[in-house]
DNA sequence: ATAAGCACGC
DNA sequence: GACGTACGTGCTTATA
């Protein structure tokens, strides 16, 4: 966890103050005591741009704070999820001036980047006041923005007040059992060795398997286990798991290869990284929640992504058996809504087979299945539930027809005819009020799809003649997007990437 | 340092 | 007939 250099407070425009703090802890925890009556005060709301890192900063210091709170950086989320949240880019788009920036005092993020407390406190001062500055300026301008969009409800009651509850759960962290880890890290690397040992002799040369390179080179010029097998857009060939799959009954090494990769995935991702993680002052693995990464309004979750430990697989489930309680009065509970995705579209959408289907308790797959085909529920296949579980899933990601056929393996015209049978949920799902694309920051028009929406901004400034981006002219748009529209870094590669197809 | 390919979760 | 296809994070390899 990082050291507080200082605190920065603003109480009105223009105005600023900064406090530096001693390196030495209990000088620092001295001078922080002298703000306790404000940070701890209820009744005092408290403003800031990624509150939770303060907040959660602050506790680490022994400090807790109470209060309203308002975060810049969520509000902008509410207000443009696809956006990018940072204070420099909010502060030039909205307040039309550009901060000192923290590269310049501190170098670029990464293994070389600087301290603050290095830093002269005088340019600290200028930087941190600026901050705490354009922070109280920046909520100036998006508390009537979540009005307008009637986000407000959203900001008060649920995003801010979850700050809180997510600054908990970051602070108490989780146990994890080393020795469990270290032992099943053991029996991996055992398995790995045994499957490298059978790919080598199946293939009748060494290679590095983890090489997508290399192992297409193997599978599909050597083995020639595939004559039109694809290849990716850099002329490598695909060996997703989706098409060794395929593979696997034509030559018996792709097997291994299957199970080296969930093997080395299953060691190196979780094994062998989650103990390195362990905070050596807690003992505990404190993971960090975003709220503003996914544009759907889901978390997501860091260093480490406590989001996907492993479930699926009997492997798997040994990597999660090593998150345990604090101790032997502590047990940990798994608590999780049943199908709430789906409850709530139905009820959005008054899917009235659906929600009836939830109102008798029904398996929902099943009852999804009986609708589809038109039979009884008690008729239902195996398969036909195991159909309609992806069309369910389909439902929950906006996936088209081809993606429900790539998933069944079944044609798209089949797909399609299975979707048609859901007509309610469809329809609203592709019906203005539901669509999430819209086009930010001045081009508000709705759009009808993932297509048109890739046409209309990028259209407007870029028409048919210009579609031959050049390097600079990829650069000027990437700049465009990023900065004019303040697009993510990804949603701006996605879009290049596909006028460069087109 | 960054991109590509892959795989884990929901 | 072609198009294009959920949200994330993080690992290793390959390249700049």
């Amino acid at each position: 966890m990082a050291e507080i250099v200082g605190l920065s407070f603003s109480f009105k425009k223009g105005e600023a103050y900064y406090v530096p703090l001693s390196a030495l802890h209990n000088e620092a925890i001295a001078v922080l005591k002298e703000f306790e009556s404000v940070l701890a005060n209820p009744t005092i709301q408290k403003i800031g741009q990624n509150i939770k890192y303060d907040i959660l900063l602050l506790k680490w210091y022994g400090m807790e704070v109470k209060g309203v709170l308002f975060d810049t950086m969520l509000a902008h989320y509410l207000i443009d999820a696809d956006a990018r949240h940072g204070m420099d880019v909010l502060a030039e788009n909205y307040l039309q001036y550009s901060p000192v920036s923290i590269t310049e005092l501190i170098g670029k993020k990464g293994k070389t980047q600087g301290s603050m407390r290095d830093v002269a406190v005088e340019v600290v001062k200028e930087y941190a006041a600026e901050d705490a500055d354009i922070t109280l300026q920046l909520k100036e301008v998006f508390e009537p923005m979540l009005t307008a969009t009637q986000a407000s409800d959203l900001a008060s009651k649920v995003e801010n007040p979850l700050v809180y509850v997510l600054a908990d759960m970051e602070f108490e962290g989780v146990k994890i059992d080393k020795e469990v880890l270290a032992q099943l890290s053991i029996e991996l690397a055992v398995d790995i060795a045994k499957a490298e040992k059978e790919i080598f002799e199946l293939a009748g040369v060494k290679f590095n398997i983890a090489s997508p390179k290399q192992l297409g080179e193997v599978l599909f010029d050597k083995l020639q286990l595939d004559p039109k097998a694809k290849k990716t857009k850099t002329g490598q060939y695909q060996t997703g798991e989706d098409i060794l799959s395929l593979l696997a009954p034509k030559h018996e090494i792709v097997q291994h290869i299957l199970s080296f990769r969930t093997l080395q995935k299953l060691k190196s991702t979780y094994v062998d990284a989650l103990p390195e993680m362990i905070n050596p002052k807690t003992g505990r693995v404190h993971t960090s929640y975003n709220q503003a990464v996914a544009a759907t309004g889901r978390l997501s979750s860091n260093n480490p992504n406590l989001q996907n430990i492993p479930i699926k697989t009997a492997r798997g489930r040994e990597v999660r058996k090593a998150f345990i309680a604090k101790d032997a009065n502590h047990v940990i509970i798994s608590a999780d809504y049943s199908q709430i995705e789906l409850r709530v579209i139905a009820e959005m959408a008054k899917e009235e087979n659906m929600l009836q289907a939830f109102v008798n308790g029904l398996d929902i797959h099943t009852a999804t299945a009986a609708n589809i085909y038109s039979v009884a529920v008690e008729e239902v296949t195996a398969e036909q539930r195991r159909n309609a579980k992806a069309v369910n899933f389909g439902i929950i990601y906006g996936q088209s027809a081809f993606g429900l056929a790539q998933n069944l393996s079944i044609s798209r015209t089949e797909a399609k005819e299975i979707i048609d049978e859901h007509r309610s949920i469809v329809n609203y799902l592709n019906s203005p009020q539901y669509d999430p694309y819209i086009v930010p920051n001045g081009y508000a028009e709705k759009c009808n799809s993932a297509k048109e929406y890739f046409k209309n901004p990028v259209g407007t400034e870029y028409t048919n003649a210009q579609l031959k981006l050049t390097t600079p002219d990829q650069k000027k748009l990437r700049d465009l997007l990023i900065n004019k529209y303040s697009y993510s870094k990804t949603k701006t590669e996605k879009i290049i990437a596909k006028i460069i197809e087109t």
